[in-house]
DNA sequence: GATTAGCTATTAAATAGATAATATCAACAA
DNA sequence: TTGTTGATATTATCTATTTAATAGCTAATC
């Protein structure tokens, strides 16, 4: 089954992926939205209710680890886009992802090379 | 500003969008969960009230135009999934796109042509 | 030993979102 | 004229989500 982030779950689960794991202090401290301490543990237990994060004890505080990965949470959001938005095409969604201002020349290059690379491995 | 719908708004517009317009039996229709009529009105008076859809009399339905296109809903959801997901990285998210069993060959080089096309006119 | 600082736990409440029952209304059929 | 049919309009309910105030606990500090 694929899972369900809510935007505040997302925002969390974001600092945790990037840091690694983190505190509840550490996230708060991150979140552009000015939240409070109680905010953002509330979400984390939410969070561990769900089964994506666990946490341990460090110092006084609880230190939260990831249990899903950004790919798992990415899936289902990443699958509605390509089909209720794009109809299924993926060129479609590549096609508007690049098409901002500041997308770097660089970019393009390494995703064309990814895709050559991965081309290669499915004709052989 | 961005366009922010919900589950089901994103589901009727996808209908809406396919179809060019749509009424409200047309959407019932084609959704896979099993909705009562009124309910998937209530969805359209939302988006209508949201400056999203409007409509016009069809006989003594109401048939609905929409006011926004897949792009203006997409970016939103895309702009989250890159930054809260991805990182920012356009290359990982395209990895994640194209690493599915069910991507052909064929979808790939197309992208990577579209890549090309977008790399030259960068260049010129 | 009392105080404070920095946490977590509990509880509440407001808002958003999803669903649908029921009331109405207009046009057509009998 | 009077149902009947196929819509829309109104209203309600339930659940999920978001936010945070406040209570309570523990360790360090004075």
């Amino acid at each position: 089954m694929s899972i369900h982030l809510t935007k505040r779950e997302l925002d969390v689960m974001s600092v945790v992926w990037e840091l690694g794991s983190a505190t509840v202090g550490q996230v708060r401290d991150r979140l552009t939205d000015d939240l409070a301490y109680s905010t953002v543990l509330t979400v984390f237990r939410t969070l561990e209710t769900k089964g994506h994060v666990r946490h341990e004890q460090e110092g006084k505080a609880f230190r939260y680890h990831p249990l899903i990965q950004p790919d798992d949470a990415g899936d289902s959001v990443l699958g509605r886009l390509l089909n209720k938005v794009y109809q299924g095409s993926r060129e479609m969604l590549v096609t508007r992802l690049v098409s901002g201002e500041n997308v770097s020349p660089e970019e393009l290059r390494n995703i064309r090379k990814m895709l050559d690379e991965r081309l290669e491995e499915m004709e052989r």
